[in-house]
DNA sequence: TGTACCGTACCGATCGGTCGGTACGCAATG
DNA sequence: CATTGCGTACCGACCGATCGGTACGGTACA
């Protein structure tokens, strides 16, 4: 990926994140990036690929980090753990790209469109299989697994519109905070006792 | 208010929902309603005043209904249960007006933004005292408590891209469910016990 | 000589919004 | 009863601006 892309691919995220895709234009961009129309679209081909790349990068790289962790993890609390710490500090670093996917992936067209849905299905169902894997050997309370997993992906997801990279707290200290509430309501008492 | 700018709003939140507030133009709204471009204008007085009162009219009667159920609710428990619930209903009730709220509110601008914003803080506030009362009667979790109620906030407001009103699973059961995962989280377990 | 990069000029389409004008119903006045 | 005046609702043409995108010529470097 040449240098000049990541820039304009950085400047279109500042932009998009600010005035939404459709609100912000490409004469905005050209200013930003200090190129003109031309050498613009020599390297953009055009703005929805723009807003592909923007909503697609960082989705892709935690399905990813996911499935790994979901392989490497058969403790179902700690994949949870593990699973919410590497989000929020996604989340945190990429705040801009969040945005914009939240904001406008919908935006997308065809294929790409698709393809970005697909990604969501697929991380949204690495949550939910830990969440009945849980519940199968009877650590996560049965009632309702798909509404509670929303429940903990909303905690998160909603971060994007406070949480700051560089905030007085940890984005693993928040992490560990949502997961120990999330845990504790959804986890059963019984045989032994699990409780911290 | 008349009944054809009753109309206009309605399908301006459809239509809103559906392509966002800059993607949507207002020759597709002509369509939608049914009117011409003069009579459309007569009514609604321009494009963002119709994005202001669909960011702004659900959410201004959700600050009113919370600010009444804390004056009524001394118990904050209590008062968490019933503040999610009519949070979640009118989520359900009013899914288009909340899509298009939390993802173009902030196209708005001027006195309108500022009153948005203010109307926001507002409501976060609210439950932001709750918490900060059942500290004080050391019944929650004195750590974070900013956090903490962003997080549920999260929970709740998250759900306008997944619940659906006549959904299988009545609203008033997740709201509980959601609150008894939270509070199950963030109760300290002292002197009696007050969990139910 | 080719190719990657960039600027300039320009395209048709659409944007939100305004304009003058018309049809109609209602109420007051003679 | 007829006439006048007035507000509401609506149409359709039109506005300047901006939209995303393209064609093409020049330049620098291989």
């Amino acid at each position: 990926m040449s240098p000049q892309r990541e820039r304009i691919l950085k400047a279109a995220a500042h932009l998009f994140a600010r005035d939404g895709y459709h609100g912000a234009g490409m004469a905005q961009l050209e200013q930003e990036v200090g190129l003109k129309r031309g050498a613009l679209y020599h390297h953009i081909g055009n703005k929805e690929s723009l807003l592909y790349e923007i909503s697609r990068t960082q989705l892709e790289h935690m399905v990813g980090i996911a499935s790994r962790i979901v392989e490497e993890t058969p403790d179902e609390t700690e994949c949870f753990r593990r699973l919410a710490r590497t989000l929020l500090r996604n989340i945190a670093d990429h705040r801009l790209e969040w945005t914009v996917h939240y904001r406008d992936f919908n935006a997308l067209t065809g294929e790409r469109l698709e393809h970005v849905l697909e990604l969501r299905r697929r991380y949204s169902e690495i949550w939910q299989r830990v969440y009945a894997s849980g519940v199968e050997r009877g650590l996560f309370q049965p009632a309702e697994p798909r509404v509670a997993v929303l429940g903990i992906l909303g905690m998160f997801n909603y971060s994007y519109l406070w949480i700051e990279a560089d905030g007085r707290l940890d984005t693993d200290r928040i992490a560990d905070l949502y997961c120990d509430i999330f845990l504790r309501g959804v986890l059963l008492p019984p045989h032994p006792a699990p409780e911290e």
